[in-house]
DNA sequence: CATTGTAGCGTTCAATTGAACGCCGTCAAT
DNA sequence: ATTGACGGCGTTCAATTGAACGCTACAATG
């Protein structure tokens, strides 16, 4: 119910490093990282903990390190993620945004022929009504 | 080439107005505000003041009010914000994305239709060699 | 056993964001 | 001319975010 608690960037670069692993400590977070990226242990440290603390994230202690896994199904995260970016940015209407995605953004051959099939799946779906 | 500055949720929803009124004064987009929303006359003042400073709108002065006008085309910076989003939750990818709002959110008939004939238009492109 | 390095915990600090004042000028109605 | 009301400009203030320390506990190694 509550929407979740913010997930800025920084930390969401690091969360997605942990649903990605399935778990991960401070360091096996900062060797994912790019290299380029540049944060120190601590800092990554300081994210790990704030991922707790708004409940992002579980931690369990394993000999010296703690491990973090994620708490909440990645996938709904994601979801409420985009639901909040939808309104933001088009009053909550998705077809601007695939418009914008299908049209500005190059997509290759392969990629228009999964939209298809997707498409068609829809479609069958919507005709034969729902037997369950 | 500078990655436009940020644009964070109050100051999107103000700008969101001014770009689809035009123009508009203080006043006038306290008026298309919701009701519900309940912000002060000076918070929107502030608002308009930072959108001018990172350079998304320019104002000029009209009488007593200013009248602020988008400096950027707004397509552009939701373009940039898309790109932005996409960075940050599939690093780039849009596929992804696309089959989230295709999948798991309730397309209208019409919709898809409008999806199919996007793709068709697409895919007649992509076979005729460029001629401009 | 003493040393060294790693990790946790609590803290810090500057920049940004959400929200709103106060003072001051000006324009309009008494 | 006086009194308001409105708007601009500068300021403020708390919460959040990006980034990083310092101190301490402890585990491994010489």
């Amino acid at each position: 119910m509550s929407p979740l608690p913010n997930l800025p960037r920084s930390e969401l670069e690091v969360a997605r490093i942990v649903w990605r692993l399935g778990s991960a400590t401070v360091r096996q977070v900062l060797e994912e990282l790019p290299k380029t990226r540049g944060l120190d242990f601590k800092t990554v440290q300081t994210y790990l903990r704030r991922l707790e603390a708004k409940g992002f994230l579980s931690a369990k202690r394993q000999g010296r390190s703690k491990v973090y896994r994620s708490r909440l199904r990645p996938a709904k995260v994601m979801r409420e993620m985009i639901d909040d970016f939808l309104d933001r940015m088009f009053d909550g209407e998705a077809m601007p945004l695939l418009q914008h995605l299908i049209r500005d953004r190059g997509l290759s051959e392969e990629e228009v022929e999964q939209l298809r099939v997707l498409l068609n799946r829809l479609e069958r779906e919507n005709d034969e009504p729902d037997k369950s």
